[in-house]
DNA sequence: GATGAATGAGAATTCATTCAT
DNA sequence: GATGAATGAATTCTCATTCAT
């Protein structure tokens, strides 16, 4: 395992230096201790990743590659059905679109963390490449309004990217802050995260469809 | 004359430092930076604050004792005033309370910066002087909830903190991503903030309150 | 003497640096051991430098600026000067020329060894400054050869750029291999050194002056 | 077959190796940029040549075997031959002599410049080899020397030690500022340093022979 | 014979900090 | 109060070299 294999060096680096940088920063994080959690040489970092820098773009770039993955299969919705399914099935692919990124920030709060670190500091990194980081995840949610819209299903005249915003609020700050939320929610801390999924796409489904369609409720 | 000057060289530096810490955070600042700007002798950051850290420190002291200030007025409502105005003064208030913590955030984005940057890690210097800082601006608002269940105003069984929380995500995040929505909604940012505000009203008041109680649209 | 004066410092760690890139070059130089050997803290280098190379540059223009003094009043020689005097005056200006030039190297051996090593590497550094480092010290030497043409007294015709050329080389080895010379010649190694001048210029005057002037021989 | 290709990598590792060592020095050079330009891994420098500082002897070496084989042939002269002939073939084997030499550097420059070095570094390779390197390739000048003089050809007192410096010198400093000679003369540099060759030789003959012998013009 | 992974020593450089004036 | 010189520890990074395959 740790003898002579370069791929498992490289990954072992890149999941200790993802931790770092969350935790601490590009600055903050410290390239000894990163290798020494690697339980590797120093040396090798420059090895694989050049520089500190060129490593913690890698982690950039790895966690990204993470979310597209997720945007492949989001807010998946055949527009082409039949319309009498539309009122049941835009709603759910909201809420399903909704749950499948609230949990894989769950699974990755390292990514939560990059990525605010990364908009902290103006995006030096980012922005090049991603110019809207909201849309992650969500580009396909824009699509799917105007069906909803066309159909009477969502509330028109609504300025989706607003909504996506708070989607991306609501569902990123129990990551950005998960000390503080572990150590206040102690025990529940589990239940209050699954909670909170259900709170977000409650008020979420609320804002963006007619009232006439019921929409929450049913999923408890 | 010598001692306004000794004032007004410690909130350069402070002013200063606020703005680097806030974008770079506490290990990506650097003294020697913040003297340059600040247009000052390095050693005075020393004679002022003993230590990096220290004037870190005093940066959050800083930004606490502003939104400590907030808070005084935050949700104000004489809880002993009339019932019958309550079905419209609870809402006010609480749509009075929300709009205060904005714009507050919305003059002070350091202050949303470096609590985002605290959190991130783990918050080493802030959880032990404040344990929850989604309350900061918000302690009087489970009061207000509270005393609205009672006169049937608020929906009751409702987990306050998850709401508390959302308000705190949503109205942060235009801060946190500062740079980046500066970019994207252009000449349109002035006005795209103001619309987020009232986007996060409507959405909190609609959660919040009985369906039977018209809480929106009478704002604008 | 060691503490707090800045120039004291700073011609320190230029004395010290000249002696080391003169002996290992640039890349041989240790940035460690020029601070050890200037008694200063390494960090010193940087605060006055820069860099290694910033060291390195300024310990090239500190040495250009000795040669750029010396050629103030190298070859001088009135031209306006009667013309029966030119006949012993050229020759005479020649003869000083050469020796403070050869003078000047034998005082700066470091400047020898720094443009040799300069050259070697193909002169990243000071080409981009002086085209033609065999000038130096002999720009005037061209008017005086038209002059002495023009006259009789020297022998027209010469590629004058040859014999700078060779005025150079034969000048400079004696300090490009002063270990070997200085173990060789031993004891007579002063006595060599200084009779290495004479024999230079004998052979540069025999080669420009025409024949029928004596030119050598009364200098002993 | 696989020996051949043993040999093949041992003389593309020493031919890129005196290149770098010419042109960066012992400290500037990199093995694994030697190892990169020879087109082979890096470990095979250890293989054949131990480490770096074994590979810069062995290149040090290869180069001294070339002048070693040049000096066999060196100034040739049968000292038996008859006297008669002697005032012809004693500037004649002179002229020879450095005909040879300064076309052996011209072809080897990176024999220049590695000496150079070695002399500049105080030659802690070469001087426990080589006492004096200014003789190598000119071991029989010596002897021709005394033979000249003896017969009243060549001038005697001299102190024929200068005059083989001086021989070096001239012949080197093409090769020492190759970069720089190549920049100036431009299309003319293979011209002029065919002139040189003769500019050397008259001077080093018109200081060597007796003015009543008639030593150049008559070679070209 | 050949390769790429791995290493430790040491390089240059930067940092926060303190001293002397 | 203010300044620039000076420091030592720690940082990033590079080097020649060795190991395992």
């Amino acid at each position: 395992m740790k003898q002579r294999n370069a791929e498992c060096s490289r990954s072992k680096i890149l999941d200790v230096a993802e931790v770092e940088f969350a935790n601490s920063g590009l600055f903050g994080a410290s390239v000894n201790i990163i290798a020494e959690k690697a339980e590797l040489n120093k040396r090798m970092i420059y090895h694989y990743f050049d520089s500190k820098e060129g490593l913690y773009q890698e982690v950039l770039k790895v966690n990204f590659n993470k979310i597209f993955e997720l945007e492949k299969n989001a807010f998946s919705l055949n527009i082409h059905e039949q319309k009498e399914n539309l009122s049941q099935k835009i709603p759910q692919s909201i809420r399903q679109g909704i749950a499948d990124y609230y949990n894989f920030l769950k699974k990755n709060p390292n990514y939560v963390k990059l990525i605010t670190r990364e908009e902290l500091a103006g995006g030096p990194y980012i922005h090049k490449l991603i110019p809207d980081t909201f849309l992650l995840g969500f580009e396909k949610l824009l699509q799917i309004y105007e069906l909803g819209v066309k159909n009477g299903i969502l509330k028109k005249g609504l300025d989706i990217m607003q909504i996506i915003i708070s989607i991306n609020a609501m569902c990123f700050i129990p990551f950005t802050r998960q000390e503080m939320l572990k150590e206040i929610w102690g025990a529940d801390y589990d239940q209050k995260l699954e909670e909170r999924l259900e709170h977000i796409t409650n008020m979420i489904l609320k804002e963006i469809t007619e009232n006439t369609h019921i929409t929450e409720g049913d999923a408890n």
